[in-house]
DNA sequence: GTCTATAAGCAGATAGAC
DNA sequence: GTCTATCTGCTTATAGAC
């Protein structure tokens, strides 16, 4: 039997950047293959439940580089401040500067709603966990960094729905910037 | 020849349930038919440009029902804060209090990215214009009034994602609460 | 583990009678 | 303006050789 022409999680990369682009419900199997450099067999052997099964494989991706890029920053060492920046830095790029779609909301919507719920709602909230203890270490009590945290999360869920809808990348910048603004910043 | 069974603006608001419920990509004109009550010949016959044509017109329902429920209040009579506190209200009917998806999102991601662009464009500039008038009446700046506007308009669609993605409905009701917090505040 | 070939069904869209 | 019937092509998925 031949040797895997490329790896599964390579296959995950460019599945992810696939359903990224075309939601779930417009990306075909077909176009899927062409995207993998995977023959329709193939890819069914890869992911035996099908398209549901090849779009987990590429949301779990997806979370991965979230937690790298994102997650990791929010926790780790610095000050608050210096670990925000970060984060910021990570989702310019896991976002392409607003101009990459999120799996959140394309996998929330439409005729996958409801069938990744699970994945999702896992997703959001360890992002917005992390916020919210990025905001509790710079003195912010639980309660209001709790708040500002889900603010944080659907300003760049919005953010990206609006890059999209006018086609202008820098308003998920200033979303970005609104974060990094008020996320922090003492209470009172 | 037959008498229209129901008006076209029956037709219309039948449509934009429709898609507001499954995107444009899942909408199969099956669904489109059972929705509005009609048969594919019926359908084609009010909407010759197809499936395409068929959202359009959901899009131009739903702009007609944001400018009555949104817009107007925005533009209207009263001081600031009473005309942004009845939008909130129509904001909240128009989304079912976040249990209602935006087309805004739908046509802008996934296999209908770009096919309204247009469209999509100019709704999204009318509310946060609408938006950026009722904070200049309260005295904010303008640079600042469309700022807090944008923000705005992601806020109110990063909720929708969040509610939905969480399939907690509140987060939308907290977010409507942010915008009535910030969007008139003083500037300082 | 990759491939060619195909199955079975539904997609969007249309023809033409009444 | 509504209807029944149909067309073409693409959809997801599988079978089975190598």
């Amino acid at each position: 039997m031949p040797a895997p022409l490329i790896s599964r999680e390579e296959v995950a990369e460019r599945l992810t950047r696939a359903f990224r682009r075309y939601g779930y419900d417009a990306a075909s199997v077909a176009q899927l293959c062409e995207a993998t450099g995977l023959v329709r067999a193939s890819l069914y052997h890869y992911f035996p439940g099908g398209k549901e099964e090849m779009a987990r494989a590429a949301h779990a991706h997806a979370g991965r580089k979230v937690h790298d890029l994102i997650i990791t920053p929010l926790l780790g060492e610095g000050t608050p401040a210096e670990r925000l920046a970060r984060a910021a830095e990570g989702l310019a790029e896991f976002y392409a500067h607003g101009s990459e779609a999120c799996l959140t909301a394309l996998f929330s919507l439409g005729g996958a709603r409801g069938l990744f719920a699970e994945q999702v709602r896992g997703s959001v909230t360890r992002l917005a966990g992390a916020l919210a203890r990025v905001a509790v270490d710079a003195g912010v009590p639980e309660d209001v960094a709790a708040d500002r945290a889900e603010d944080a999360v659907a300003r760049v869920q919005g953010g990206l729905i609006l890059a999209e809808a006018t086609g202008d990348a820098a308003i998920f910048k200033r979303a970005l910037r609104r974060i990094g603004r008020d996320l922090l910043s003492p209470v009172g």
